[in-house]
DNA sequence: TTTAATCATGTAAACATTGACATGTTTTTA
DNA sequence: TAAAAACATGTCAATGTTTACATGATTAAA
């Protein structure tokens, strides 16, 4: 599947970067919906390199510091089209440790369930926060083809779920009082 | 991390339940939120079972069809307490091939990435479609501290979050249509 | 000016997950 | 009654991911 190798040809179509960079950006916007460690990304780029689909070039930071910028090459970008123009089934599961802990909330007792809950919603509010404070940097009516319009569309679609997550368990603390 | 470990203890805390059960629950509404195949989830068992957390009894079914019934032993139950009870921080990232690929939209023709957006949702309008039929079957007002609390938590949280999935992709589609 | 944060690149072991291989029984449906 | 679907249990190799080990340079802040 090696969604991991379509992540990173993609951030070197927007342009060119290094290892470093790339893992920066997955703790960006493009983080929320998926992420790897340098320790997964710098294994991954030599092999991109030995597949003849990136190249680099060495830079010198300050004195003496070697970046390797790396770069797509033709048959790269070529891969990255093919994988961004196929038509994939949605995967049938999004994991999600907490809304399993849920699954089994009946083990819990009322008052710690709340705090859970809580906890929980806190720290999604938070996130929605963040998120709708670059929405109001963002260009609100991005031109197609553009790199803005896929920043649009990923921030949309994570404000969105945020909502979603906000409003279940806002719901789930209601319910908890209610409850016979 | 162990998830699947307590995703099986849960589960079992429920009722006694073979590998096979386990497996099928995972392509039920908890497959929602977590999923593992067969191949993982034997080798749990057995050790689980090592660890003195679960044992089982063997049933015969048929004439000479063994199945292993497992059960929570005292030493599991409270493991899976413990973990109930843990407030843990919320996971960064819900991996999500398909957002992942709109982040690189910009390099998808007009026509074909309608045509990938329509193919998402209606895909995602069948599964919601199927999560509010389960829905209309379940007890509106579960009462606390029964499974049926449980279970109506993930379903509704399964909903909203499909909800939240369909109305992305409309509003990304119109954006299709409208973009300069 | 020194200290902390950030920049920068790698490897290795352990753990998590998937897909394929392997086998056989029981129940349902055509 | 034959075939298909579902029940039932396992292993193994490959792949994906995390955590820890390992090292050093540059920049911003105290």
């Amino acid at each position: 599947m090696r969604t991991l190798k379509y992540a990173i040809l993609g951030l070197l179509k927007r342009k060119p970067r290094t290892g470093y960079d790339i893992a920066k950006e997955f703790k960006a916007e493009l983080g929320n919906f998926w992420r790897a460690r340098h320790s997964q990304i710098y294994p991954e780029l030599k092999r991109l390199l030995e597949e003849g689909l990136i190249e680099y070039e060495i830079e010198i930071a300050g004195e003496t510091m070697e970046k390797k910028v790396y770069n797509l090459k033709p048959a790269g970008e070529k891969d990255l089209i093919d994988w961004l123009n196929t038509d994939e089934e949605m995967v049938p599961t999004a994991k999600d440790k907490f809304r399993l802990r849920m699954y089994f909330a009946s083990n819990i007792k009322r008052e710690r369930l709340i705090e859970l809950l809580n906890s929980q919603l806190k720290q999604r509010q938070d996130k929605l926060a963040m998120l709708e404070a670059k929405m109001d940097e963002q260009d609100r009516d991005p031109e197609f083809g553009s790199k803005e319009f896929g920043d649009f569309l990923v921030l949309e679609s994570a404000i969105l779920r945020e909502q979603a997550y906000v409003e279940w368990l806002e719901r789930s603390i209601r319910r908890c009082y209610i409850a016979k």
